[in-house]
DNA sequence: GTGTATTGGTCAACCAACTTGACTACTTTG
DNA sequence: CAAAGTAGTCAAGTTGGTTGACCAATACAC
């Protein structure tokens, strides 16, 4: 394998990768939730379950307890979480959806249903469900972060 | 196809693409090259062949003229790329490659194969071929910029 | 149990990458 | 050749993050 097909490779990774964001982020636009950024559906993704601390997200995003928490603050503001006292640890603060919040995550998985759709389109669906086999054994557990 | 697998074909996808991306800026600092950032790679990709003017870099990365023209600015001051008058518009300056720039982009692209491989030992080499296959279908002509 | 170190969170100041807006120099169009 | 459009830069402002200092609560050592 040369280092040329290393470099298509890669560039197609990262062409699909930035228009799926893309895509995904469109289609939440499209039904609504306005003043989402990208990194909000990550940490989303994170807070979904039961909640995280401010620590938790701050590590699963891959930057400073500060930033995340002032992320926490513009989607407190924005309405999509709030915080609440930890059970069990009182310095620790619970930080979960809001209604609003799941409504916006459901819209994200929708999106990315749809973005999903137009490539099972071109590719039919055991190819897309053997390149999600394939990227998960590439990518496990992998962190998701900003790319850079 | 459900919501969930879209779910997690993106995150499988956007997790591989940071990671690819960490990789090869680690690689690239590794082999001596301090003070660059993945976009710069962008950059050089679309200067690689015969250089491009301010305005193009700007459409290639998704960003306003006077931001590229700032990137352009830090690349000069550290000498990976300078600015030639441009041959036939007097108003235009093609920016190139010099010869550090190409011994960067050098870097990136062994630092790409060197990730690359990395996959090749936990799929196969036919697998990684597949996959590029399949991206390269998903994603034509993909513009590569930012994830998000 | 009490003292020390660690952990969760915030406040404040700063920084870097990008934006918007205003402008000059050149080119194209009619 | 005048009017409109395009390439590029300068300057100022915004934003999303950083580092550093700090407080409250918990965990650990003895």
């Amino acid at each position: 394998m040369q280092n040329s097909d290393a470099m298509a490779l890669s560039a197609a990774l990262l062409a699909a990768a930035g228009g799926l964001t893309q895509r995904i982020h469109e289609g939440v636009v499209a039904r609504g939730f306005e003043g989402v950024r990208p990194a909000h559906g990550f940490a989303f993704v994170r807070l979904a379950p039961d909640g995280a601390t401010v620590t938790d997200l701050a590590t699963h995003l891959g930057m400073t307890k500060q930033a995340a928490s002032q992320l926490v603050d513009e989607l407190v503001r924005k309405g999509y979480v709030e915080r609440r006292p930890h059970p069990g640890d009182a310095r620790a603060r619970l930080v979960v959806l809001t209604e609003s919040g799941w409504a916006c995550t459901r819209a994200a998985e929708e999106a990315a249903a749809e973005a999903v759709r137009a490539w099972v389109d071109v590719l039919g669906e055991s190819e897309v469900r053997a390149l999600r086999d394939r990227l998960l054994r590439v990518a496990p557990g992998g962190r998701i972060r900003p790319a850079w």
